[in-house]
DNA sequence: ATCTCGCATAGATAATTATCTATATATAGA
DNA sequence: TCTATATATAGATAATTATCTATGCGAGAT
């Protein structure tokens, strides 16, 4: 037996022929020419090494070894329609697993996405990793995650991104603070201020910088916080001022103030990246899809800046 | 996904690359070059229509597709593996199936044969059909069994025989007959006397008609009988004389005399016969190999004449 | 005896597969 | 940064497959 050219085709084939006991029956079914089908059958048989069925009146009869075959085939096609629908399942989004990568800020916002679409794909396993800038950048370039949620995305040329929220840094100061009565606030009026910040390449810090290299101004005390309840914490108590996504203040926020400052907030997004030369498992675009219509219901709709769509479509003429 | 073009070759790869974990070791497994492994891979991909692995660090991970297929894979090689174990055993002529057909003289020789057979091989089924030579004849024609025996064997071009046994046709008269007690009996003395014979077309009586032709002479009374049961008890019991097959004679048989003729026994043969234009069944030749090393054991050696280790020669040859 | 039906064979062709060698690319280690 | 190892891609080719049309052939039916 030989089994190096057998195909699921001829396979397929030889079951409908013993179902309709007819070699012509089988070629229309098949929607082929009854020479194919007889072609099939001898090389069927020589793949087997054993003649499998010959004709008697009418009908056809099966050998010993047609029997077995039968048997066999059956299984086998059976067994590959189990993982058919299986894929199908896949296919839909509905089952499978996709991994997330979010920078640290993401983190007070994504969860509000991330949970409602686990309710709606219980059989989706999601792995969400987090990390600074510099570590989700990494992890791009490596290739590990599906999905990459930056505020200032990489611009890449293998990567397609979709803005999804607006991300507004605000400059926040204790309650106590001087400026923190005043009607508007000058970029002057900062200057000596210390500031709180997280480590250089975190997004919040770049924007910052360049907004304040826009201004042709240069800060002076700069104070070094890995996390931004560290430093939220750390404003409230009057150790400085900083700049934060407004996402990472609470509704209320006692202690703090949002300073006015002139030319802010500064505007900024979140974004979804995703490496267009890498296939998405369907899962993940199931998330983008189900992200792209319940954006607005998930998330403060002041807020939402809906681009997944189109990013979305992006991704449908790419699988070509 | 496309079953079309899928075969078990390539699932074979499939698992190999799993097993091994590596692109090159399951070529190297596989005895082919590293570059087409990589394409049979690309290429069951696109066959199922989703990514099914990706690499990592020297070893290679499944996608969930991938892991999916990988179970399918197993099952699907290890049925066929099953179904090989099976034809294996086919293939070996210990399991399955042959049909022989008899003419009816042969049914008091065939089962010290068959008998045999079957105890050593037990897995086979085994169906015997007996009729007159007409009767076996056609179905030698229509093709309906396996192997047939006859003792005339048809000249046919489709045909391969092999002798396997001396089949001397006797005279036989009643104990009691004037003739019976002659030390010597000619042509001459049996014109008269009334026969009972099989009908036309039996072998027997064939070779006898023939036989006297020879002789240049012919019967008067001829009276048809269609058992050769029944013409030995009518022999003995003094209807008339007859000629049969000295094998339908049971070793000791009262009332019966068995006349010293003259150019008698008639000799004649018992034959094997397989048509040369169908591919037999191992299971029959099987039972070739059996007749070729059991007839001496089987049947009184004095009578045999064992050409079927020739047809078994033959028939192998036609396989190819 | 002739016709029809179902099947097999022959011959043809386009597509697909199997497989190689040579080369590019990427990742990990020195 | 250079090298070695593992994969992927490209390009080539022989074999195999899939499929057709046309035709032969045997068995029942008329």
């Amino acid at each position: 037996m030989n089994l190096r050219h057998l195909t699921f085709r001829l396979l397929e084939v030889y079951v409908t022929v013993v179902k309709t006991g007819s070699v012509t029956a089988a070629a229309q079914r098949l929607h082929l020419t009854q020479p194919t089908v007889s072609q099939q059958l001898k090389r069927l048989s020589e793949s087997v090494g054993e003649p499998l069925l010959h004709h008697d009146r009418g009908g056809i009869e099966l050998t010993e070894a047609g029997r077995e075959l039968y048997r066999a085939a059956l299984d086998v096609t059976g067994r590959f329609e189990d993982f058919g629908d299986y894929l199908a399942e896949l296919g839909g989004g509905r089952r499978g697993r996709f991994s997330i990568a979010l920078v640290n800020t993401a983190q007070y916002v994504l969860p509000r996405l991330l949970g409602p679409f686990s309710q709606a794909y219980p059989e989706v396993d999601l792995t969400v990793e987090i990390g600074n800038r510099q570590q989700v950048l990494e992890r791009f370039e490596r290739q590990l995650d599906d999905i990459y949620v930056f505020s200032h995305p990489p611009s890449l040329e293998h990567a397609a991104a979709a803005r999804f929220l607006r991300n507004p840094l605000v400059m926040v100061a204790p309650e106590s603070h001087p400026l923190a009565a005043r009607a508007s606030v000058h970029v002057n009026d900062i200057l000596t201020e210390r500031f709180l910040l997280r480590e250089p390449g975190s997004a919040t810090r770049m924007l910052f910088e360049s907004w304040l290299q826009g201004q042709g101004v240069q800060l002076s005390g700069v104070l070094q916080m890995a996390s931004n309840e560290a430093i939220r914490v750390a404003v409230a108590s009057g150790m400085g001022l900083s700049v934060i996504s407004r996402h990472v203040l609470p509704v209320a926020h006692p202690g703090l103030v949002v300073l006015p400052m002139q030319g802010f907030p500064i505007q900024s997004h979140w974004h979804f990246i995703v490496r267009r030369d890498r296939r998405l498992p369907h899962a993940a675009l199931g998330f983008l899809e189900f992200v792209a219509r319940s954006l607005e219901s998930c998330l403060p709709p002041e807020y939402v800046c809906n681009e997944v769509e189109q990013l979305n479509k992006r991704l449908a003429e790419l699988a070509h």
